[in-house]
DNA sequence: GTATTTTTGCGTATATACTACACATATTAT
DNA sequence: ATAATATGTGTAGTATATACGCAAAAATAC
């Protein structure tokens, strides 16, 4: 096996959160190197001996001190030689989500310095980074229409008009309220819970539930998640 | 940026050609080292200052000979540390589809033979490779629903039927040819070429071609491909 | 405490898309 | 000539998606 290779592997990922009707991404402010002070995605090198999902999780716990709710992998960046500077690197990128219960941020200990960034006026960012969120941000639209990803950005209790925001907010789009309702509910993994919200103005709504389990049966027997707008 | 990082990057592909109404594989005979003689799929090592891109293109052509159609990044795949004994390797594979003109294998330079595997009966591989063409063909079939990809595996002209065999082959499912044909060609972007096929015995059948701007088009205006079967 | 505003909760009619299904036609083989 | 083989086409029934408006429950304003 060829011994000159001179190629090194980092993970990058991209952390959604959602909280008051907006969507966020998690970005690390660089502590040394030549990129130092700079907000980039959370990520870094991977360690002999590491497997790539590991990398992801520890690079996450340094850095912002963060458990995310959802992980899977995004597409791997290497199709710039000069993404970064300082060598030829590969990025196995990644495309995550947290849940509010998770979204306080605690102090970081391998970052300077830690924040939610609203993706709506993401500024330009060091690397490729910013091809990446695109990249991230089309997949969480995408998935929005076939996987029931949404809940994984809800606290586990919450109203239905919480998640037809989330999509509206996310997707930019209109929505009948009556259709997506009923469109949600035929599918019959979510459950009433018998309290309500009473925050704000208006007819205090119901909370609902999301039922992973009911859900999974589900989708092994065959049914499969669509959601359609007018 | 920590210098001791002692891994590896290769890249693989999963290249699918299809032909007498059989799905195939390339698989490549290694000709040096520790799985010399074995049957892998072709891939290797990325070079210094080359793409991901370049470096799948490179190894295809020279473990195979083979130009492809299409190609798209699969899967990059190091969760498993031990998946090379040589060394901790990383690959980026690839999904690609060759189109029956390049069909034909020409002698391999770097290999030491190379071959069409029918995919129903892939013997066991070395590596993560049997993993690695699972997650390609569950992509390829994955794919046949919603892009337009059973094209790209059919010669420039081809009769309906040929379409029709290639979802019901691939996907192992009955279809109804006159659901099917009316689905398709409402999509309106195939063609009557005013050819006639004449081989075989039955009623010739006219020929199409598929017209990929008219698709790129109408994609562009919004329409989606989609395929489902009763 | 009454009126106004705000937000939730719900049903039906219409249009569109999907499904099921059978027979005539053009050619080759016998 | 007759049989065998593969292609080519239409319609009715069912299911799914879309369009659309008003009453109920609470908070806020007066």
């Amino acid at each position: 096996m060829q011994n000159n290779q001179n190629i090194k592997i980092a993970v990058d990922a991209v952390v959604f959160g959602y909280q008051d009707n907006a969507l966020y991404i998690l970005l690390i402010q660089q502590k040394y190197g030549p990129y130092k002070d700079q907000w980039v995605l959370p990520g870094g090198l991977v360690q002999n001996g590491e497997t790539l999902t590991t990398a992801v999780h520890r690079e996450l716990q340094e850095e912002a001190g963060i458990k995310v709710n959802y992980l899977e992998q995004l597409y791997t960046f290497g199709d710039d030689i000069n993404r970064d500077q300082r060598n030829q690197v590969i990025s196995v990128s990644y495309f995550a989500l947290v849940n509010p219960e998770n979204f306080k941020l605690s102090a970081a200990t391998d970052a300077q310095d830690v924040k939610w960034q609203n993706i709506s006026n993401t500024p330009t960012l060091p690397f490729d980074h910013n091809l990446i969120i695109d990249t991230a941000f089309k997949r969480l639209k995408a998935k929005l229409h076939y996987q029931p990803i949404g809940f994984d950005l809800l606290p586990k209790k919450f109203p239905f008009s919480d998640l037809e925001h989330l999509y509206t907010t996310i997707l930019e789009q209109e929505i009948d309220r009556r259709n997506f309702r009923k469109k949600i509910l035929s599918f019959d993994f979510i459950k009433k819970s018998n309290e309500k919200q009473k925050t704000g103005s208006g007819r205090p709504a119901q909370l609902f539930t999301f039922d992973t389990n009911k859900y999974k049966a589900l989708e092994k027997n065959g049914i499969h998640f669509e959601i359609k707008f007018a």
